[in-house]
DNA sequence: TTTCAATGGTTACATCTGTAACCAATTCAG
DNA sequence: CTGAATTGGTTACAGATGTAACCATTGAAA
């Protein structure tokens, strides 16, 4: 290939992020249609789902969200009664938030809904493929968080 | 695992776009700061070096964006006079876009950025994991552009 | 022709996101 | 102790994005 042009469409960070919002699109839209959810909201009841009760910090940390969308979903999801907040004994700044029932109920279906997406994902790619995949993202993530960001 | 939890941190549509985000936003830090773009005027601009004229629409096609975006980002790089506009001789709803001579040299300067970054990442990953990798996600855009959508 | 649907492109509006400022509570240093 | 710096969390503001409405022009049908 020429060496003063770039040829967009192979260029791997474009292409990366283009997949990966079609991909995140596409899900999005099922979880939306059925459950009503954002994707913070998503991120916030499958952390909640899967570890308990959390703070609004740990959530972010866990879902890699700014803390002003956990913030928002939170207060989203409180007032459609799906979590519930309760104050941390010996520090006051401090909320433990908990999927109430009504939340838990979604947390029950929100998650065969994902696992389906991913098998449909899987099937497409085959499944030896997409576990070497998943380690190459395992490697581009291990890159960026460590040594990504010094200039070569 | 247990079936009625998931596990955030590796289910592979928010892996991918976290990922993603990771990489784009990186990548972003360094042309924003030597060239001051912004990704959508970036992506313009790509188009525009590698094809030498285009309409917006067609920009639009390549580069996956919403023409409001193509819009937007045409508008501010017409701004800066880097590219110029050239209405079409038979239909006069179209506009082709070309590169100015400044465009041209800051076409110049960002290509072997580009190259520069996606270098750094094959080596991070290893030259053959990043083509296996790059086939992954082969398998995966043709998945969403034509099967994908349809339930299971 | 004349009319009506479709197309390239821009703009107005609502929504979402991040930055920064902020509040209350807590910790740490002197 | 007391005051400054830090932390969990919310909110105000500004910038980016998508939807929908729009304008001008073209193509197709009657």
């Amino acid at each position: 290939m020429l060496d003063d042009k770039l040829e967009l469409e192979s260029f791997l960070p474009y292409r990366l992020y283009h997949i990966a919002d079609l991909v995140s699109r596409e899900f999005a839209k099922i979880y939306k249609d059925r459950l009503g959810l954002t994707r913070p909201e998503w991120r916030v009841l499958a952390g909640l789902g899967q570890h308990g009760a959390m703070t609004a910090k740990a959530i972010g940390e866990q879902s890699a969200m700014h803390k002003t969308k956990v913030s928002r979903a939170v207060a989203e999801l409180e007032r459609r009664r799906w979590l519930t907040r309760t104050p941390d004994e010996t520090d006051r700044r401090v909320e433990h938030l908990t999927l109430s029932k009504a939340g838990q109920t979604v947390y029950a279906e929100m998650v065969p809904l994902a696992r389906a997406f991913e098998r449909r994902l899987s099937r497409a790619m085959g499944a030896a493929r997409f576990a070497e995949f998943e380690y190459g993202l395992e490697r581009l993530e291990t890159f960026m968080l460590e040594g990504g960001l010094s200039d070569e």
